[in-house]
This record gives structure tokens, sequence and C-alpha cells, in this order.
DNA sequence: TAGGAAATATGATGATTATCATATTATGAT
DNA sequence: ATCATAATATGATAATCATCATATTTCCTA
């Protein structure tokens, strides 16, 4: 073996979350093989060595995304009870920073009306993290298991709503006024006062 | 004049109806000149003739997507009481249909990822149909005046986070029973019940 | 320290696409 | 019916992009 063992590994990682910042940044079909590679200090050739396709490499950035978001998240509310983290998980969500940057915040918010145009892979990856969050989100909730999962994909929705409705907002003031009211109406909607 | 005075306007409404569904379908940057011309039963050339640029064809299909929106509601909702009106909406737009139909569907379900990264024009004609139903949401709202604005937009970006969340889950049960449940839920929250 | 394979780069290809230049067709007034 | 011209079509151009073929570089091992 020429290369150390995990040379291949690190360049694909490199690769990977440069392509998991500029799909959200610039859309699946915004940006471009060569763009990424350039992101990740390559040249566009090598790309066909790491990935079989731009498709399988969007799949992958779409589940890299959403495990960044998710591994954030944990590291957020690492130590915390339920409520804190379902109240610092909101806060930091519907907020005026996840807003601005689109190219590190979640998915859900910066892909929903991409995807349905994306391959089968790229649906299926982005269907696993959506779940994953849903999940998540429940199993911070209060109340009986039964109706959890409906109250929190009904809270992922609104968040993500949230989130795209305030990017539409081309005045920041406006904006930050409309996250500052959904994140207390869900909150309260939730049981989380102030 | 050689033609009827109408001819003209007749055919660059016939381009925009096939944009406002083709772009609503593919997405602004996944449908093509050509493709959106040849929908309107002409070919891609003559299209500069009708509109300065693919942009300004886009952003005149946003505001026409919106447009269509209203008049499709306004009709549905003749005759309807504030309350009924209401329900009515809601029960539309939360609804396996819309699901299934992003190109006859809500902008704000479809377009709100793509929308960030279009130019100028096209955001201004977004946020213009974004405010308008907003305002339309808040008119049909019980309550004093002054808080409705806050609660449409909320449920606003519940419905469209709702669509758009149903649309990433492949499976049409799954996808229609968590559908009914937000409705049920954004239903209750502003006060409809059943 | 030299050889050789693994990793990456360079360059090419064909497809797609927005835009524009020019040709053709359709139509209503004469 | 014919003509002038508005409306539309045909065809070209240059740019972009995914993919692939081939060349070059890197760096571990012997």
């Amino acid at each position: 073996m020429r290369y150390s063992d995990t040379r291949k590994e690190e360049t694909r990682k490199a690769i990977l979350r440069a392509a998991a910042s500029a799909v959200r940044a610039k859309g699946p079909d915004g940006v471009g093989v060569a763009e990424i590679m350039a992101e990740a200090g390559l040249t566009h050739g090598g790309f066909y060595a790491h990935f079989r396709s731009k498709e399988a490499l969007v799949a992958a950035a779409v589940e890299e995304a959403f495990a960044q978001s998710a591994r954030r998240f944990a590291r957020m509310t690492q130590g915390m009870s339920a409520p804190e983290s379902l109240a610092a998980f909101v806060d930091a969500y519907v907020s005026p920073e996840h807003r601005a940057h689109p190219s590190r915040g979640c998915p859900l918010a910066t892909l929903s009306s991409d995807l349905p145009r994306q391959g089968e892979a790229v649906r299926a990856a982005y269907e696993r993290g959506v779940k994953g969050l849903i999940a998540r989100l429940a199993g911070w909730l209060p109340g009986e298991a039964g109706d959890l999962h409906g109250l929190a994909a009904s809270v992922a929705a609104e968040m993500a709503g949230a989130v795209a409705l305030s990017r539409a907002i081309a005045d920041d003031d406006e904006a930050i006024r409309l996250l500052a009211d959904a994140r207390a109406r869900i909150k309260s909607r939730i049981g989380i006062f102030q």
C-alpha cells in the first residue's frame, strides 16, 4: 500500500462535507461536481474514484447533512433534561442564525422543495433523515407516548415552515419578528412557557 | 396591425400558464425555456418576443402561481363565512390532493427551498405572494386584529411545512395519516373543531 | 532511495441550455 | 388576391456540466 490506509477515506469525507454544505447552499442541481471538488481542495477528475455518480454523492450529502444537524443538537443538549433540550432545540431551530446560514442548517428547511424532484436514492436518504428528526423530537416531548409522533411531526413542520417562510422575507427585522413569534407559538403549543 | 390585438397577449398568457405549472413541477432551474414553450404549443425561438429573460418569466410565473392559488380559493370559499372559509382552506391545503399535485399547488409548499437561490425579481414576486397569502388567512381568523398576522404566518408555516413533509414520505398511507393529523392540529389551534 | 501502485490531475466528449440572428409563416387591411 | 408586417420557427453559438480516458504525481515499502 503506497498511501496511508486512511487517506482515501479522508478525501472522501472532505468531498462529502463540501457537498453537504454546497447542496444546502445552492441546491442539489445548482451545484456542480467540479465546484464541490474545488471546495474540497481537489480537481474534478478524481471524483469518480470516490462516488459512483453525482446522485450518489448528493444522497450521501443529504445523509451527512442530517447527521451533522443531529450531532450539533446532541452536543448542544448534552446533559439537559428533556424539556430543556426541547426548548433549546426550538430556540436554535427557529432562529435568525438558522435563517441566515442555510448551508449549515437543517435540510428540512433548506431542501424540502428540491427533494421531490431528486432521484430515488436521494429521496430515501432524505426520508430517513426526516424520520430520525421527528423521532428525536418525539423523545423529548411530554405526554403519553401514543400521540407524540403526530405532535412531533406537526412541530417539525411548523419549525421548518417558519424558517423557510422567514427566508422569503427580505427585510431582516421583519423576518426576525416572524421567527420570534413562531418560536413563542411553538413553545406554548408544546407546553414550554417563556 | 396584421394580427388581432389580443393575439400576442394570449400567447404570452399561454407561456405564462405553462411556466407556472412547470416551475412548480420541476423547479425554476429544472425546467428549460424550450420545454415551457413546447408545453405552450410553441417553439423556443419566439420566447424573447414575450419575455426579456428566463428570470423574468420565472418571476412572472411565480406571481401567476400565487394568483392561481388565490383565485382557486376565492372560488372555493365563495359565499362562505369566515370560519367556513378557514376550515375549507385548511382542508384543501393540508390534503392528499395538494400533496399529489405540486404543479397546481401552493408555491409556498412547492418552491420554498428554491426561492432563496433565485434572482431578486423572483424573490420579490415570491415575497409578495407569501404576504398576500398570510393577509388573506389573517382576514379569516377569529380574534382581535392585532395578533392575527402572527397567527396567520404561523398557520401558513405549519400548513406549508406539513405538505412539504408529506411529500418526503414515500408511503402514501403514512403520508395521508400525517396530513390528517396536521389538519386536525391546525384546526384545533385556530379554534375550529371537527 | 528507488520502484510502483494508489491517488489525483489534465483534458476531452457529448449533452443540455439560455440567448440571439435570421428565415418563414400567418393574417388583416387594401 | 396580394402585400406588409407581426408573430413564430429554424438554426447557431457559447457556456455549463456530468462523465470518462489518460497522464501525472504522491508517498509507502523494500
